[in-house]
DNA sequence: CATGAATGAGAATTCATTCAT
DNA sequence: TATGAATGAATTCTCATTCAT
């Protein structure tokens, strides 16, 4: 479904990818709106609790490693969820206030991020900046793989994670 | 039409914006796909031209940084064009083919890019993945402007451009 | 719908004539295509059935008489059939490979006809041949009726059935 | 055009194979149909001289051949016409009014075949019934040749001729 | 609760015909 | 006269949604 973009897919190959009749859905859901809206939700939730996972006590720069780590292999184990995003994460599907309602799920990742501003071991930038830039790299990454366009070696990995720290990161103390 | 995505638009709608008739616009594409390939190649050939805009013949750091004002300048002013690159520019509504018959427009970038890591001004690290990173830099910036998230004031633009310019330069050289 | 030609007849009539709405039509056909497939194969199946009623035991010719009134009176009660194969029962409407899987419904009819020929009843030719004209010959008159060009009267008729049976029949035994 | 049903034959593409522009038709002709409607009665025409080819003065069997064989190496020669025949040479694409207009085209095929009636060379039945009948024959030979259920060689072409002639010959003097 | 046949508004596409050049 | 771009009504087909079972 995913594969060949949300919005074109009807829905009654979306009932019998889940396995169940189409009448049987509109129990659930309204309509195919609140399907996609539902989708991202459980996507943002996963988000949130992925990026968190096996994040050292301390040690920003290793901490920050982790979580972009974890964000890209999420994204790379989870191919469904990352095609998700790019065709439907995106207005009008997705609407600002269902945006907004999401916003909890990034909690925790964005108090790291704000405590690493205000802690001067990140640039002294606005946080949604600061946010918007790193996930971007983190998806430019499963682009290009996904696109096949790079292999995402442990290299490339590596260069990529570079550059992203270099991003953030204050350059008057690291 | 761009503004609530393409697929989401009727042919009846484009014809009227267009200004003529549903039929007349089959005199010029065989099919809404190709309708969509042909903005798509507009806004290509665009990007080559317009990235490349008064940028100096010296100064690696200068260059960077017009070139990628130049991109986001553009995303700023024709907003059309950038939805339709999130909205669109994405498999499967762009095949691979299309993508790939686009790049020529891109040449002189990729060159500019390549010559810079030659010369130790960017770091040594694959083609594909500084020029996506950058790009994606900026459309992070602009997606952040649109969704009204931020204002991008000359500050955060400078603020971005300082991280962009960090991601991609040469840490021993610069 | 048959009687302006099915290929002129829109599916918003068909499904008017057939008491039901557009979709619902193609819940059980895929397109207008196989809806011509499958009354030309209920045609096809009728003539098999239609033709060999009450078909005497034994007596060649009064067989070969009741098969061709038989089929005689089918398309002149049946006009809408006629109509049909007169208008799609032609290629490219119905291809070669359809007409081939409706053989089978004239098994009987060309059994029939294959018989008569080995037992030296009808004329010692191509049976292919043979049912062609046989048919050819059912059709004129079917054509003369309904253009109304002529009344077929039973005289008519059995003038006609005359002929056809000097057409097939072996003039060295009867 | 003919091949695929002139029905379904768009103007453009009949304007492309006659070499002139779609709107230069519509100087000669006002509409569709009246170009569907020409072709008709040039080969209508055709018919009539071609019939006529060559028969002899005397001799009412041989006559009765060589018109037959005129008229199926006709269809032969001329696949076009033939389909043409076949697919538009039907109500409602061709009226009552227009195959009327045409009869005068067949007038000297018309006069043979009423001059051997009433000569007793031929049955003594309705007129428009033995030649719809003998017409019916040759085109079913047409057809099995142009549908390559048969060779039709010259073998089976003088069956189908014998097998015509005892259709229509007077048995009670022949 | 579950089903999936039925619905019909709406979308993409076709094509006979017109008319300014 | 010849042209062919432009037209838009008409057609085929799609698919979100409903509702009787």
């Amino acid at each position: 479904m995913v594969k060949q973009g949300v919005h074109a897919t009807p829905m009654s190959q979306i009932a019998k990818e889940a396995g169940v009749a189409v009448g049987t859905i509109y129990h659930y859901f309204n309509n195919k709106e609140e399907i996609i809206e539902e989708i991202y939700t459980i996507i943002c939730k996963d988000f949130g609790v992925v990026m968190m996972a096996n994040v050292p006590e301390n040690g920003v720069k290793k901490q920050f490693e982790i979580m972009w780590l974890n964000l890209y292999n999420y994204f790379i184990s989870n191919p469904l969820a990352f095609k998700f995003m790019e065709f439907v994460g995106v207005p009008p599907i997705i609407t600002q206030e269902i945006r907004d309602q999401n916003i909890p799920n990034f909690i925790t990742v964005r108090d790291f991020f704000l405590a690493a501003i205000l802690n001067k071991d990140f640039r002294d930038i606005n946080l949604r900046l600061l946010l918007q830039i790193t996930f971007g790299n983190v998806i430019s990454c499963a682009r290009l793989k996904f696109k096949n366009e790079l292999e995402m070696n442990s290299e490339q990995i590596n260069d990529a994670l570079k550059m992203s720290w270099d991003c953030v990161k204050n350059p008057d103390k690291h």
